[in-house]
RNA sequence: GCUGACGUAGCUCAAUCGGUAGAGCUCCAGUUUUGUAAACUGGAGGUUAGGGGUUCGAGUCCCCUCGUCAGCUCCA
């Protein structure tokens, strides 16, 4: 008899040589019928593994996060088998589980492809293996006559070098190799894997891409097909469904749509903003601005173009090159007016800034500081320019030119922590105001491309890590990810898609104000290096407008709405009246329009609701009589008649950012009962 | 940057095998004076991304450049 340990600390006494299969078994029939796979001392195996004396089992259900991912990957292989059947070229390579689902790296000899179109019969073939309840089966492989090994080698042709170099890189790193069967199909694996294929029911194939044999341009180029596997037939519904309503929510579609901006060949990856998108790119400039004076902040504007011996000062020129603009030259000839000199170089070569650091390092550098006027905050709106591989370019959300909403804090060695601990807080109150709450932060260490020594990186990781640590705040470690300058704590928020974005991040940098010979004045009355904090907490606001247009799907809150009200009279007789509306309503500050296009009422309600347009007031004889507005939600609902100052007091908390939607329910109650 | 797909009116898209570039929306003019998600009629709008080639003839076939999209890689 062995004795294994249950997650809740008791111990069940099993058979010599009983598996993870058999403990389900022994718990009950309930769980042995739902149990994916098992956790034994922390590592996620098969159910079939034996089970050793005084083991720290858990059992997997399709519950459990980790569960998922052994799904995906065994979905993963029986799609290549699928794929082997349908396509005799193919030859497999990698095939791993990932976040939203799996995808196995394929080459096709002889150049072939694979394409959506093939999806059906793949899907198809897929589908007949899972319904035949293969079990998997794990085979550990002792040598080169092993029969198993054998036909590995032999399933996608028998000269597959991706395997033989993957079989080398086991072998050569002592590790025994792996395979597991299902059916007629072997292939090299670590496993774990579900019992059997019957576990594969609701699977899908999503996309197909080109990938690198190893991630590398040289080497061969592969097909990568995309899928993705759920337990449940309705889990597969939902995550299907979730990608439809992204796709109905692309910034790109509706900033078009609502005439927020665009893009045009002439500035490839240079946004465009039109009226409407300027209105709420401003409005998010001013809702920072107002908590940017409530924390002490002082606002400044630097030059976008500063010269190249600035950027060997700030080190971007040895780490940052390759994403920055550089200023050339033309001239025309002296003698020949005709002729022009492309590319001639300056005398004092220039660059757009990628970053604003250097040009607050300029403006601290114009006076002596003093420890008493610390934590000094400088705050800029500031444009930055980056030069960005063609590929990557994606509507709002990768631009080559946006403006951050940056700060930098310089401040002693102890006033960190009270400093990030302060802006923890600030950026947690800006995400709430948008409906972001979801918001989950990341530290990053230092990166390969770096200045500094060893010792001031330390001093400022542990600097990062104490201020969080002191919060209380949990947080992922990504080593190697900081800046070039300083480690970083990064956050992500969650929208109502549950998709995670990169807003803010704060920078703690010990080395650019060495580099610059920043100074201050203690309290011994000695000189001092001060510390400097870089943050940014939309990070770019081109791309935290394109974050909120998604996330509210274009419909944007009333503060946030470019147009807040339509005013639409039913007939041309009514423009008088619905011009002195408009009036009171603009006094009152609130955005609106009046739509005086000789269209019927209906067209012109339509075209107000497909701008999501917050409010419609709808006016003619009965309301210019009773001196009320006929009220209509962009949600299709008619509020009825209510005077301009009631539907004024009632929208007054909606109107202030992060505002309650306002609640007509009493009001057009009231004013029908009083008219 | 790499791989693949794509580029036709301001927008969304047609155009059979290589044979006269077309529709809806938008815009403009007129009729209608309109009551809660599209009134009617007419008009304007094009060097088919740009350049080169093949052909009697190119939106369509070939090459180059630019751009867009999906990934890869990279990032705010």
């Amino acid at each position: 008899m062995i004795q294994v340990i249950l997650p809740d600390g008791s111990q069940k006494a099993l058979n010599e040589g009983s598996s993870a299969a058999d403990l389900a078994a022994a718990i009950g029939p309930g769980l042995a019928k739902s149990a994916v796979a098992a956790r034994v001392n922390g590592k996620i195996v098969d159910l079939t593994s034996q089970l050793s004396d005084g083991a720290e089992v858990s059992l997997l259900t399709k519950k459990d996060p980790d569960a998922l991912s052994v799904l995906r990957h065994s979905a993963a292989h029986l799609m290549a088998d699928a794929i082997l059947r349908l396509f005799p070229q193919a030859e497999l390579t990698i095939g791993p589980a990932i976040d939203e689902g799996f995808y196995y790296d394929i080459h096709l000899r002889d150049g072939g492809k694979i394409t959506p179109e093939d999806f059906p019969r793949i899907e198809a073939e897929m589908q007949r293996v899972a319904k035949e309840a293969h079990p998997f089966v794990r085979c550990q492989v002792k040598d080169d006559a092993d029969e198993t090994y054998a036909r590995y080698r032999a399933i996608d042709g028998g000269h597959n070098k991706f395997k033989a170099e993957l079989v080398e890189d086991i072998r050569g790193r002592g590790e025994a190799l792996s395979f597991y069967r299902h059916g007629d199909f072997v292939d090299l694996c670590r496993g774990p894997h579900v019992p059997n294929t019957g576990w594969l029911q609701h699977t899908r194939l999503t996309k197909v891409s080109g990938a690198y044999w190893r991630g590398d341009a040289s080497r061969e180029q592969l097909v990568r097909v995309y899928g993705t596997a759920f337990f449940s037939k309705q889990d597969l519904e939902d995550y299907l469904h979730q990608l439809e309503e992204a796709k109905r929510r692309d910034h790109r579609v509706l900033g078009e749509q609502l005439s927020l901006f665009t893009f045009n060949e002439e500035a490839p990856g240079f946004p465009f903003f039109y009226p409407k998108g300027a209105t709420i790119f401003n409005l998010l400039v001013d809702y920072m601005r107002s908590l940017l004076r409530r924390r002490n902040y002082q606002e400044v504007r630097t030059p976008l173009v500063l010269s190249e011996h600035l950027w060997h000062t700030s080190g971007h020129y040895d780490n940052y090159l390759e994403n920055m603009f550089f200023t050339k030259l033309k001239l025309r000839d002296e003698k020949q007016k005709t002729i022009i000199h492309d590319n001639v170089q300056e005398e004092r070569p220039m660059a757009f800034k990628p970053m604003n650091c250097p040009g607050h390092l300029l403006i601290y550098q114009g006076r002596l500081h003093s420890h008493n006027e610390f934590p000094l905050r400088i705050a800029e709106m500031g444009l930055v320019h980056r030069r960005e591989l063609s590929g990557v370019r994606h509507g709002l959300f990768r631009v080559q030119a946006f403006t951050q909403d940056d700060a930098h804090h310089f401040c002693t060695p102890d006033q960190i922590q009270q400093e990030i601990s302060m802006l923890i807080d600030f950026f947690k109150e800006v995400y709430g105001t948008f409906g972001l709450g979801d918001v989950r932060i990341e530290l990053s260490t230092r990166p390969e491309k770096s200045i500094g020594t060893e010792e001031i990186w330390q001093r400022a990781e542990s600097a990062l890590k104490g201020s969080l640590d002191a919060s209380g705040i949990e947080y992922q470690v990504n080593p190697g990810d900081g800046a070039f300058y300083g480690p970083k704590i990064d956050f992500h928020i969650r929208d109502v898609l549950k998709r995670s974005w990169q807003c803010g991040t704060i920078q703690v940098d010990f080395s650019m104000p060495q580099r610059f010979g920043l100074e201050y004045v203690g309290s011994d009355g000695a000189r001092h290096t001060p510390v400097m904090i870089h943050r940014a907490c939309y990070g770019s606001i081109e791309r935290f407008f394109g974050i909120i247009i998604e996330n509210y799907a274009g419909a944007f809150p009333l503060w946030l709405s470019p147009v807040q009200v339509e005013v639409i009279p039913v007939s041309d007789k009514f423009n008088d009246y619905a011009n002195s509306l408009s009036q009171v309503l603009l006094d009152q500050g609130l955005r609106v329009e009046t739509d005086r296009r000789p269209d019927r009422v209906g067209y012109k309600i339509r075209d107000a609701s497909l701008q999501k347009t917050p409010y419609i007031f709808v006016v003619g004889e009965k309301e210019r009589a009773a001196g009320t507005v006929n009220v209509r939600t962009r949600q299709g609902t008619e509020l009825g008649a209510m005077s301009v100052d009631t539907f004024l007091s009632t929208i007054e908390a909606e109107r202030k950012p992060g505002g309650v939607a306002a609640d007509f329910s009493q009001v057009a109650t009231q004013d029908r009962a009083a008219s």
